[in-house]
DNA sequence: TATTGTTATACTCTATAACTATA
DNA sequence: TATAGTTATAGAGTATAACAATA
Protein backbone atom coordinates (compact mmCIF):
# COMPACT_ATOMS: atom_id res chain seq x y z
CA UNK A 1 0.00 0.00 0.00
CA UNK A 2 0.97 3.32 -0.99
CA UNK A 3 0.26 6.85 0.23
CA UNK A 4 -0.56 7.77 -3.37
CA UNK A 5 -2.96 4.99 -4.02
CA UNK A 6 -4.83 5.25 -0.60
CA UNK A 7 -7.72 6.91 -1.61
CA UNK A 8 -8.59 9.09 1.50
CA UNK A 9 -5.10 10.48 1.15
CA UNK A 10 -6.08 11.34 -2.54
CA UNK A 11 -9.16 12.51 -2.14
CA UNK A 12 -7.98 14.62 0.70
CA UNK A 13 -5.32 15.79 -1.64
CA UNK A 14 -7.55 16.77 -4.72
CA UNK A 15 -10.50 18.65 -2.87
CA UNK A 16 -7.66 20.78 -1.00
CA UNK A 17 -5.86 21.65 -4.22
CA UNK A 18 -9.39 22.50 -6.19
CA UNK A 19 -10.86 24.39 -3.27
CA UNK A 20 -7.62 26.23 -2.73
CA UNK A 21 -7.58 27.46 -6.92
CA UNK A 22 -11.20 28.92 -6.05
CA UNK A 23 -10.63 30.43 -2.62
CA UNK A 24 -7.83 32.22 -4.17
CA UNK A 25 -10.82 34.22 -6.49
CA UNK A 26 -12.41 35.45 -3.78
CA UNK A 27 -9.49 36.54 -1.06
CA UNK A 28 -7.55 37.81 -3.62
CA UNK A 29 -10.45 39.95 -5.28
CA UNK A 30 -12.32 40.91 -1.98
CA UNK A 31 -10.62 39.50 0.93
CA UNK A 32 -13.49 37.23 2.28
CA UNK A 33 -12.70 34.27 3.60
CA UNK A 34 -14.71 30.68 3.01
CA UNK A 35 -16.71 31.81 5.55
CA UNK A 36 -17.89 34.99 4.44
CA UNK A 37 -17.59 33.55 1.33
CA UNK A 38 -20.53 31.20 1.95
CA UNK A 39 -22.23 33.54 3.76
CA UNK A 40 -22.36 36.18 1.34
CA UNK A 41 -23.51 32.91 -1.14
CA UNK A 42 -26.90 31.99 0.98
CA UNK A 43 -28.22 35.55 1.72
CA UNK A 44 -27.19 36.65 -2.16
CA UNK A 45 -29.99 33.98 -3.06
CA UNK A 46 -32.11 34.65 0.26
CA UNK A 47 -34.49 37.48 0.74
CA UNK A 48 -33.57 37.32 4.30
CA UNK A 49 -32.11 34.19 7.19
CA UNK A 50 -31.75 34.01 10.43
CA UNK A 51 -28.57 33.17 12.25
CA UNK A 52 -29.95 29.63 13.28
CA UNK A 53 -30.78 29.15 9.44
CA UNK A 54 -27.11 30.27 8.44
CA UNK A 55 -25.96 27.34 10.81
CA UNK A 56 -28.23 24.67 9.46
CA UNK A 57 -27.43 25.56 5.86
CA UNK A 58 -23.50 25.37 6.60
CA UNK A 59 -20.99 23.60 8.34
CA UNK A 60 -20.37 27.09 10.60
CA UNK A 61 -21.76 26.64 14.11
CA UNK A 62 -22.80 29.77 15.89
CA UNK A 63 -19.95 31.80 16.41
CA UNK A 64 -18.61 31.30 13.23
CA UNK A 65 -21.46 32.73 11.65
CA UNK A 66 -21.95 35.59 14.39
CA UNK A 67 -18.13 36.43 13.45
CA UNK A 68 -17.97 36.10 9.50
CA UNK A 69 -21.24 38.00 9.69
CA UNK A 70 -19.69 41.14 11.64
CA UNK A 71 -16.72 40.80 9.20
CA UNK A 72 -19.51 41.23 6.30
CA UNK A 73 -21.60 44.13 8.02
CA UNK A 74 -18.31 45.99 8.43
CA UNK A 75 -17.79 45.68 4.41
CA UNK A 76 -21.23 46.40 3.84
CA UNK A 77 -22.32 43.48 2.61
CA UNK A 78 -24.86 42.39 4.81
CA UNK A 79 -27.21 44.12 7.44
CA UNK A 80 -27.67 42.49 11.17
CA UNK A 81 -31.26 43.40 12.33
CA UNK A 82 -32.79 42.63 15.62
CA UNK A 83 -35.58 40.14 15.29
CA UNK A 84 -39.43 41.47 15.78
CA UNK A 85 -40.69 38.64 17.27
CA UNK A 86 -37.87 37.58 19.11
CA UNK A 87 -35.35 40.13 20.37
CA UNK A 88 -32.50 37.47 21.07
CA UNK A 89 -32.45 36.44 17.16
CA UNK A 90 -30.49 38.28 14.08
CA UNK A 91 -32.14 39.00 10.55
CA UNK A 92 -30.13 38.67 8.39
CA UNK A 93 -30.31 40.91 5.15
CA UNK A 94 -28.08 41.19 1.89
CA UNK A 95 -27.42 44.93 0.97
CA UNK A 96 -27.34 45.85 -2.71
CA UNK A 97 -23.76 46.07 -2.77
CA UNK A 98 -23.53 42.62 -1.30
CA UNK A 99 -25.75 41.58 -4.17
CA UNK A 100 -22.89 43.67 -6.91
CA UNK A 101 -19.72 42.04 -4.85
CA UNK A 102 -21.92 38.58 -5.09
CA UNK A 103 -22.81 38.54 -8.78
CA UNK A 104 -19.06 39.88 -9.51
CA UNK A 105 -17.96 36.93 -7.82
CA UNK A 106 -19.66 34.33 -8.74
CA UNK A 107 -18.93 33.97 -12.57
CA UNK A 108 -15.14 34.52 -11.89
CA UNK A 109 -15.23 31.55 -9.07
CA UNK A 110 -17.31 29.25 -11.42
CA UNK A 111 -15.12 29.72 -14.26
CA UNK A 112 -11.91 28.72 -12.40
CA UNK A 113 -13.81 25.94 -11.35
CA UNK A 114 -15.07 24.87 -14.63
CA UNK A 115 -11.69 25.89 -15.79
CA UNK A 116 -10.42 22.41 -13.83
CA UNK A 117 -13.29 20.44 -14.37
CA UNK A 118 -13.26 21.17 -18.65
CA UNK A 119 -9.86 19.82 -18.48
CA UNK A 120 -11.21 16.62 -17.99
CA UNK A 121 -13.57 14.53 -19.86
CA UNK A 122 -17.34 14.65 -20.18
CA UNK A 123 -17.42 11.14 -18.35
CA UNK A 124 -14.96 11.59 -15.56
CA UNK A 125 -16.83 15.09 -14.73
CA UNK A 126 -20.18 13.40 -14.66
CA UNK A 127 -18.73 9.72 -11.74
CA UNK A 128 -17.06 13.18 -10.08
CA UNK A 129 -20.49 14.66 -9.79
CA UNK A 130 -22.17 10.97 -9.35
CA UNK A 131 -19.31 10.10 -7.12
CA UNK A 132 -19.23 13.30 -4.70
CA UNK A 133 -23.13 13.02 -4.72
CA UNK A 134 -23.44 9.49 -2.80
CA UNK A 135 -19.91 10.62 -0.88
CA UNK A 136 -21.89 13.21 0.74
CA UNK A 137 -24.14 11.59 1.59
CA UNK A 138 -21.95 8.94 3.52
CA UNK A 139 -20.12 11.16 5.48
CA UNK A 140 -22.41 12.90 7.04
CA UNK A 141 -25.13 10.57 7.43
CA UNK A 142 -22.93 6.96 8.65
CA UNK B 1 -28.10 28.62 -7.94
CA UNK B 2 -28.26 27.51 -4.60
CA UNK B 3 -25.11 26.73 -2.18
CA UNK B 4 -25.95 23.18 -1.69
CA UNK B 5 -26.48 22.59 -5.38
CA UNK B 6 -22.93 24.12 -5.95
CA UNK B 7 -20.58 21.77 -6.82
CA UNK B 8 -17.36 23.04 -4.67
CA UNK B 9 -19.33 23.77 -1.89
CA UNK B 10 -20.28 19.93 -1.90
CA UNK B 11 -16.77 18.66 -2.89
CA UNK B 12 -15.74 20.56 0.25
CA UNK B 13 -18.19 19.28 2.87
CA UNK B 14 -17.86 15.73 1.34
CA UNK B 15 -14.46 15.69 1.45
CA UNK B 16 -14.10 17.72 5.05
CA UNK B 17 -16.78 15.22 6.62
CA UNK B 18 -14.99 11.99 5.24
CA UNK B 19 -11.71 13.03 6.56
CA UNK B 20 -12.95 14.35 9.67
CA UNK B 21 -14.34 10.87 10.31
CA UNK B 22 -10.16 8.90 9.62
CA UNK B 23 -9.04 11.91 11.87
CA UNK B 24 -10.61 10.80 14.92
CA UNK B 25 -9.48 7.77 14.59
CA UNK B 26 -5.54 8.24 14.24
CA UNK B 27 -5.77 10.94 16.69
CA UNK B 28 -7.52 9.12 19.10
CA UNK B 29 -6.38 6.19 19.25
CA UNK B 30 -2.20 7.78 19.15
CA UNK B 31 -2.62 11.12 19.35
CA UNK B 32 -0.79 11.60 15.45
CA UNK B 33 -1.58 14.58 13.58
CA UNK B 34 -2.15 14.27 9.88
CA UNK B 35 0.97 15.16 9.32
CA UNK B 36 2.34 12.69 11.37
CA UNK B 37 0.09 10.04 9.94
CA UNK B 38 1.09 10.79 6.62
CA UNK B 39 4.88 10.90 6.98
CA UNK B 40 4.57 7.79 9.12
CA UNK B 41 2.46 5.92 6.55
CA UNK B 42 5.42 6.81 3.83
CA UNK B 43 8.07 5.53 5.99
CA UNK B 44 6.09 2.58 7.57
CA UNK B 45 6.22 1.52 3.47
CA UNK B 46 9.64 2.31 2.09
CA UNK B 47 12.96 1.36 3.76
CA UNK B 48 14.05 4.99 4.32
CA UNK B 49 13.74 8.34 2.74
CA UNK B 50 15.41 11.99 2.95
CA UNK B 51 13.18 14.84 3.70
CA UNK B 52 13.58 15.77 0.31
CA UNK B 53 11.97 13.00 -0.69
CA UNK B 54 9.34 13.34 2.12
CA UNK B 55 8.18 16.89 0.95
CA UNK B 56 8.22 15.48 -2.59
CA UNK B 57 5.62 13.08 -2.51
CA UNK B 58 3.29 14.91 0.00
CA UNK B 59 1.75 18.56 0.59
CA UNK B 60 3.85 19.60 3.24
CA UNK B 61 6.92 21.30 2.67
CA UNK B 62 9.88 21.44 4.91
CA UNK B 63 9.06 23.30 7.64
CA UNK B 64 5.99 21.04 8.18
CA UNK B 65 8.56 17.52 7.90
CA UNK B 66 10.86 19.00 10.17
CA UNK B 67 8.37 19.14 12.14
CA UNK B 68 6.31 16.57 12.36
CA UNK B 69 9.29 14.46 11.75
CA UNK B 70 10.73 15.70 15.17
CA UNK B 71 7.39 14.80 16.90
CA UNK B 72 7.10 11.08 15.89
CA UNK B 73 10.94 10.68 16.72
CA UNK B 74 9.68 11.89 20.01
CA UNK B 75 7.46 9.82 20.03
CA UNK B 76 10.14 6.36 18.98
CA UNK B 77 8.17 6.18 16.06
CA UNK B 78 10.96 7.17 13.42
CA UNK B 79 14.58 7.71 13.78
CA UNK B 80 16.54 10.60 12.24
CA UNK B 81 20.00 10.34 10.97
CA UNK B 82 22.54 12.36 9.14
CA UNK B 83 23.48 11.18 5.86
CA UNK B 84 26.68 9.99 5.42
CA UNK B 85 27.00 11.64 1.72
CA UNK B 86 25.49 14.53 2.76
CA UNK B 87 25.57 16.06 6.03
CA UNK B 88 22.94 18.39 5.52
CA UNK B 89 20.22 15.89 4.67
CA UNK B 90 18.30 13.84 7.18
CA UNK B 91 17.54 10.18 6.40
CA UNK B 92 14.54 8.65 7.99
CA UNK B 93 13.37 5.63 9.28
CA UNK B 94 10.56 3.66 10.79
CA UNK B 95 11.19 1.97 13.69
CA UNK B 96 9.80 -1.52 14.87
CA UNK B 97 7.40 0.48 17.36
CA UNK B 98 6.68 2.87 14.27
CA UNK B 99 5.85 -0.33 12.18
CA UNK B 100 3.68 -1.62 15.26
CA UNK B 101 1.57 1.25 15.05
CA UNK B 102 1.22 1.87 12.20
CA UNK B 103 0.14 -1.73 11.41
CA UNK B 104 -2.30 -1.39 13.79
CA UNK B 105 -3.72 1.99 12.92
CA UNK B 106 -4.34 1.27 9.05
CA UNK B 107 -6.74 -1.07 9.18
CA UNK B 108 -8.74 0.52 11.68
CA UNK B 109 -8.62 3.80 9.42
CA UNK B 110 -9.16 1.63 6.33
CA UNK B 111 -12.39 -0.23 8.40
CA UNK B 112 -13.62 3.33 8.99
CA UNK B 113 -13.23 4.30 5.47
CA UNK B 114 -14.98 1.53 4.11
CA UNK B 115 -17.79 1.61 6.85
CA UNK B 116 -18.70 4.81 4.69
CA UNK B 117 -17.50 3.53 1.22
CA UNK B 118 -19.65 0.44 1.60
CA UNK B 119 -22.71 2.20 2.96
CA UNK B 120 -22.63 3.68 -1.50
CA UNK B 121 -23.41 0.82 -4.31
CA UNK B 122 -20.82 -0.04 -6.11
CA UNK B 123 -21.54 2.11 -8.73
CA UNK B 124 -21.28 4.99 -6.85
CA UNK B 125 -18.00 3.81 -5.50
CA UNK B 126 -16.70 3.28 -8.96
CA UNK B 127 -17.58 6.82 -9.53
CA UNK B 128 -16.12 8.44 -7.04
CA UNK B 129 -13.28 7.03 -7.52
CA UNK B 130 -12.87 7.68 -11.23
CA UNK B 131 -13.89 10.91 -9.98
CA UNK B 132 -11.79 11.74 -7.74
CA UNK B 133 -8.78 10.42 -9.96
CA UNK B 134 -9.77 12.88 -12.58
CA UNK B 135 -9.85 15.84 -10.22
CA UNK B 136 -6.53 15.19 -8.53
CA UNK B 137 -4.79 15.30 -12.21
CA UNK B 138 -6.97 18.37 -13.10
CA UNK B 139 -6.56 20.75 -9.81
CA UNK B 140 -2.85 19.53 -9.48
CA UNK B 141 -2.04 20.76 -13.02
CA UNK B 142 -4.23 23.33 -14.35
C1' DT C 1 -34.11 27.84 33.54
C1' DA C 2 -33.05 27.61 28.55
C1' DT C 3 -31.64 29.78 24.29
C1' DT C 4 -29.34 33.30 21.06
C1' DG C 5 -25.60 35.64 19.98
C1' DT C 6 -21.17 37.48 21.58
C1' DT C 7 -16.71 37.47 23.69
C1' DA C 8 -12.66 35.09 25.51
C1' DT C 9 -9.25 31.53 25.36
C1' DA C 10 -6.47 28.07 23.79
C1' DC C 11 -4.95 25.10 20.24
C1' DT C 12 -3.90 23.80 15.66
C1' DC C 13 -2.62 25.01 10.80
C1' DT C 14 -0.50 27.72 7.44
C1' DA C 15 2.83 30.89 5.44
C1' DT C 16 7.00 33.34 5.53
C1' DA C 17 11.24 34.84 6.98
C1' DA C 18 15.46 34.31 9.45
C1' DC C 19 18.97 31.41 11.12
C1' DT C 20 22.63 27.24 11.28
C1' DA C 21 25.39 24.03 9.28
C1' DT C 22 26.99 22.15 5.54
C1' DA C 23 28.25 22.10 0.59
C1' DT D 1 27.01 31.48 -2.69
C1' DA D 2 23.58 28.11 -2.42
C1' DT D 3 21.00 24.41 -0.13
C1' DA D 4 18.89 21.39 3.87
C1' DG D 5 16.92 21.62 7.91
C1' DT D 6 15.52 24.24 11.99
C1' DT D 7 13.58 27.94 14.62
C1' DA D 8 10.69 32.08 15.12
C1' DT D 9 6.67 34.75 14.19
C1' DA D 10 2.38 36.15 12.69
C1' DG D 11 -2.07 35.12 10.79
C1' DA D 12 -6.01 32.18 10.00
C1' DG D 13 -8.98 28.51 11.32
C1' DT D 14 -11.15 25.47 14.98
C1' DA D 15 -13.12 24.15 19.44
C1' DT D 16 -14.83 25.13 23.88
C1' DA D 17 -16.29 27.69 27.64
C1' DA D 18 -18.19 31.72 29.72
C1' DC D 19 -21.12 35.61 29.41
C1' DA D 20 -25.13 39.09 28.54
C1' DA D 21 -29.62 39.68 26.81
C1' DT D 22 -33.89 37.73 26.08
C1' DA D 23 -37.39 34.19 26.32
Amino acid sequence: MQLDSFFPYRLAVASEAFSRKLTEVYQREFGLSREEWRLLFLLANAKCLTSLELTQRTTLDKVQVSRAAQKLDDKGLITRAISEEDRRIRVYHCTPEGHRQFETLLPQVEARAQGMLNSMSAEDRAALDRGVTALLKAATET
